[in-house]
DNA sequence: TTTTGTCACTCGCTACGGGTGAGTGCCAGA
DNA sequence: TCTGGCACTCACCCGTAGCGAGTGACAAAA
């Protein structure tokens, strides 16, 4: 679509109903526009422009004699060309900060507070992902004997994460068998990503000498071992901050929106694919989600680094919300993720 | 409070109007008793002992010429005196079966996949607690050396639970230091509960050679070891069921309890003293809840085993739920849960 | 004495309808 | 090209009337 041709005036009038509409959820009328931001027009003349707005498809009227709101495409012009840079207070970066610190113990609490923080500031639904454990690269793993032929296994991986698998050999295995076991495994998967372990450990362990039992639980793919490793976890906070949210007093969209959050998979592919593209903020509006159930949400959400590998941190709301406000503090927090966990 | 006095009829006609209730979830009168339920009397004798059963605080009507809705103290009665065995479904055993029997991937698989399944089965919140660490029995402790001073203590438990912590240690710690180390945590510890583990640590170690830096990060209670240590992980499944209930229409009811959802340690520490009993179903009643923002809400739990520990797993919903039914499923869940689990 | 049928009364719920006000589109004039 | 004015629209508010489910009370029946 090609909006090239939209003038200043448009654009000023398009910003300020944006940002009146994201404060008081109504649609907004031209008198309001005019008496809230000095744009020295009149309310006829807005009117008039808003007319041009509603025919570009950027706003729309919810019944004839109303004011106009945004549509998806309005916000998605807003957000690409009029989005300023909006700061955020000392006293929110130091929040996120002091989140970040407080989860001293690994990864996932460092996430947990941080999403909880990002839920309590944007007073909007908070999500984050564990670093993906296929791009992970795994510095150690150790199988540990536990009673009644049964092994633990230990796989640390230089993002910072460790998993742990229980698997049930059905023979018993002697202590130094598991130990030079244990070091065959190092050898020849350590310093290499999950992902491409995954794909490669038949041939890399072919011809290892070895309890065959045991062998056989890493090489085959449909194995304890690999069907019950978590690759990504999510962490979800402020779920409360929804139910107020005036788009959510339809009691079929809150079900929607909360049955994707419980239904986990659904929503960590989302995301996954939503973040895909490395760097900076992704915003994706409304009915560009893939996942029907949040089509009237917006997501903004950015990827941090940990280790080798990246994660994702973000924000889920109604589309009606303060993008230039929320992207800055995910980016905030984004950015002081990665500087905390890249080094781990 | 002695309802010993209660005759047969006021039994009858609480049992009535509560089972009616619970479907209907609008005041029951006099009426619709008779009609549903051929108790051979006639709607003014109903109207005559519903007055009885007001004046003994089992019911009430929320204003003058409605019918009347269960107390507190009538759901209390129901359930201690009234409530018959339910059977449940050969499809819903099944049901939970199979979600014991997919979740192969350890303890907390399993109970995520039951949680669910209870949550499906009853249209209302389910929760589950794992089994309390404390309780737990160590059966391995091994430290693995990584990177960069790096050191990742696993610790296996005999209740099928592990636990990873990253912690830092200042200083270079050698290969076969650490082995020693271990070796050492082991014998000393292993086989202890972890409880025993806490309050006992410095007196055991003491004397103990070893890197210093180390050490301290075992015996000091204040450090990351400990702090980090998650004693007890909760699941929750089916959140959208509870929105559909019409005690929910409220936006703030319902937010009260999606945020203690979101908190998970309160609802940690409720379910933990809730199930202290053991063995049976443990059915607690609107304001008998100990968090004020569940008053409204019924918790029907059960203890599970696993290994010499318990854990918890039940039902969240309004007081207005088919106990009867529920507690059966519960226990069921339950049962099967330990049946699997204490032997891992 | 207990149960039942009846009747007047209460009160929440819904539907109806006029009034209000915010907001628009359009047009004529600056 | 912009502005002021004007007629028109329509959601929303609010008071009222009617409906109906349900009760309490009382007198008659069992």
């Amino acid at each position: 679509m090609a909006f090239d041709n939209l003038g200043e005036r448009e654009k000023q009038v398009l910003a300020c109903l944006i940002s009146h509409y994201v404060g008081s959820a109504d649609p907004v009328g031209s008198r309001a526009i005019a008496n809230k931001f000095k744009l020295g027009i009149s309310p006829a003349t807005i009117r008039n422009t808003m007319q041009d707005l509603e025919e570009m498809g950027l706003v729309l009227q919810p019944h004839t004699s109303a004011g106009r709101i945004p549509t998806d495409s309005g916000y998605r012009l807003f957000v690409d060309m009029l989005l300023g840079q909006v700061a955020i207070s000392d006293a929110e970066k130091n929040a996120i900060d002091a989140s970040i610190k407080a989860g001293t113990g690994g990864v996932e609490s460092v996430l947990e507070q941080t999403t909880r923080v990002l839920a309590d500031l944007s007073n909007q639904l908070g999500v984050s992902l564990t670093p993906k454990l296929d791009d992970s690269v795994l510095s150690r793993i150790e199988l540990i004997k536990m009673a009644d032929g049964k092994v633990l296994v230990v796989m640390a991986f230089s993002s910072g994460l460790a998993r742990t698998i229980l698997l049930e050999v059905e023979t018993q295995i002697g202590e130094t068998e598991m130990h030079v076991m244990s070091q065959v495994l190092n050898e020849k998967l350590a310093g290499l990503t999950l992902g491409h372990i995954r794909l490669t450990i038949s041939e890399r362990l072919a011809g290892t000498k070895g309890n065959p039992r045991l062998l056989r639980l890493f090489v085959d793919e449909q194995s304890e071992m690999w069907r019950n490793l978590e690759l990504e976890k999510m962490h979800v906070g402020g779920t409360d901050n929804l139910i107020n949210q005036p788009e959510f007093s339809d009691r079929e969209k809150l079900q929607e929106v909360i049955r994707l959050l419980d239904d986990r998979n659904d929503l960590i592919t989302l995301l996954r694919e939503t973040s895909s593209t490395e760097g900076g903020i992704i915003i994706t509006i409304g009915a560009e989600n893939k996942a029907l159930e949040i089509q009237s949400c917006s997501v903004v959400s950015a990827a941090y680094q940990a280790g080798q590998t990246t994660g994702t941190i973000g924000i889920i709301g109604p589309t009606r919300m303060p993008y230039g406000k929320l992207s800055t503090l995910v980016k905030y927090a984004a950015r002081q993720l990665s500087r905390v966990l890249k080094s781990k």
